[in-house]
DNA sequence: GCCATTACTTACAATTTTGTAGGTACCATA
DNA sequence: TATGGTACCTACAAAATTGTAAGTAATGGC
């Protein structure tokens, strides 16, 4: 998140993520990895070194990365506990549960037009 | 869409959008102003040049690469009339109508979770 | 012939995002 | 004293996305 030019049209959409709801909406759960993160934390904690072996294919700088956006977030909640070696687990935030119904219509919305697609 | 580094955690992604009607879905209306793009057409055809006065933040050769994509993804009709000047419509397609019910669920939710963050 | 209009496209440059490789701190155990 | 485990972070490099400026084709009107 680094300095910008001002009036670019980055900074035009970041302005429309902040007036319009759908788009702030989609922004928070549009990362790359982010649904695949969320989806792995439904119903369970886990600790980081268990995320990356779920996710043995992306990089730990951007599971790190896109764990601490979904916590800025608020998606996810990210508990610390001060021992060593250090442990700190990861779970989904209320605002992410009431996420999942309507996720799960928007999945079934793209797998009917996967369908389609395939024909 | 280039040629690409095979196994790359790009091409990894490409393959998890195949897999799952979550990210598959997410991906066709993630791009960066195709929602509001959506959005302005709900409702009425518009031609390019009405496009381009509604948007007059984005570069031609952004909403061009966006009509096109959301073409290909099946969410938009592209109809071309055969005159000089020529003249081209866009308008939402069935599956995009579709998507309506749904995105108002999410927008509801991010318009809920945006006044919590601002508190 | 020259200009205007429409709906684009193209080459090149800036910006942002992601990847790679290495490093950090802490303490327990060997 | 050296090694291992956890949960990261950092500098630098590669890749993808977006922006800028200019150009194209066709034809009607001056």
């Amino acid at each position: 998140m680094a300095a910008r030019k001002q009036n670019s049209t980055y900074t035009r959409n970041e302005i429309s993520l902040s007036e319009c709801d759908l788009s702030y909406a989609i922004n928070k759960i549009g990362g790359r990895w982010k649904l695949q993160i969320l989806s792995m934390l439904n119903n369970k904690k886990l600790r980081f070194t268990e995320l990356k072996k779920e996710f043995s294919f992306i990089t730990e700088r951007m599971l790190s990365l896109q764990l601490r956006a979904l916590e800025q977030d608020g998606l996810v909640k990210r508990t610390v506990y001060a021992e060593i070696p250090p442990r700190v687990e990861y779970e989904l935030t209320e605002m992410a549960l009431e996420l999942w119904p309507i996720l799960n219509q928007l999945s079934s919305w793209g797998g009917k037009q996967r369908k389609r697609a395939s024909l």
